[in-house]
DNA sequence: ATTAATTCCGACTATTCTTATAGGGATTTC
DNA sequence: GAAATCCCTATAAGAATAGTCGGAATTAAT
């Protein structure tokens, strides 16, 4: 029940475009070096976003990548699903109709991936990139007034 | 985010041991026959839910498992937990001390793995063994009524 | 035009995890 | 003593993960 890396590092990046949203595009170099990724390694993670449409590139010198759409019209899930497949405990409650097993009716167990599933999104779904913003601002003000956030 | 087949086996297997609760020993061997599962590979499983104390064996013939709590004091999270780890999207929300990452205070998305993390514990330590049985019991005296479950 | 910065693409690899399988030893009942 | 059963360790094929590498194509600035 562990998120990849894909995950993970695919939020970091994107978040880091949305810090950055409306000024111009971003360098993978750039990204990669404050989120101390692999240049490599996310360039492959961004070509399925790009692929999925949440960010476009800008190809060529000062080039760089771009999200599609506002910060709080991207969220959490949008990410993770692109990148690590269909979000699901099981293979049987996920949309992939390839993997809908044969005995629903009499499955037991199936009651809890589904319920376990419709947490999760709800959770993923409702978080979007502007709330990471939002979060991250507060915590530079909090620290600039000499305010301890942890306690 | 898939489960693997540990945790999926695992509840399998508990819940046969959970509807035959009561009634003396289960050996692997019937367990393993009734959910579709490999003997062999369904005793590495329950050799960790037998170390964890939630189900014991007798040995020798007529021999078997047994829980060792009544279903109702089982939850699908003590099963999964055991089986496939501390419940986690990430590493540094785990129980494990060992990967607590050193920028808590700074992380960003850690907000997001916190709050889902508390949402599938919520789940999971919910939903007992009992539940199970009386989803199952209800299932199967509703179709001898001839009342179609599905619609 | 040249150069430098950048995205884009496909192939390759090392490591770990998953999902078992195999064989034999120990224990208990009949 | 035979049969049934749990117990333990080792092995292994296949898939997934987490990258690495080299170079082609594109574009801005000079």
């Amino acid at each position: 029940m562990k998120l990849s890396t894909k995950g993970r590092y695919g939020v970091r990046a994107m978040f880091d475009l949305a810090m950055r949203y409306g000024s111009g595009p971003v360098s993978l170099r750039t990204i990669a070096e404050r989120q101390g990724l692999s240049e490599h390694y996310l360039e492959q993670l961004i070509a399925s976003l790009r692929k999925a449409g949440i960010v476009k590139s800008i190809r060529g010198a000062y080039g760089g990548y771009l999200l599609t759409r506002e910060p709080k019209e991207i969220t959490i899930g949008d990410i993770i699903r692109t990148l690590e497949g269909p979000i699901a405990p099981t293979e049987c409650v996920s949309e992939d109709e390839d993997f809908q097993c044969e005995n629903t009716e009499d499955c037991v167990t199936r009651i809890i991936w589904e319920r376990l599933k419709e947490k999760i999104d709800e959770v993923l779904d409702d978080i979007t990139l502007d709330d990471l913003c939002q979060n991250a601002l507060q915590r530079k003000h909090d620290q600039n007034e000499g305010f301890m956030y942890h306690i």
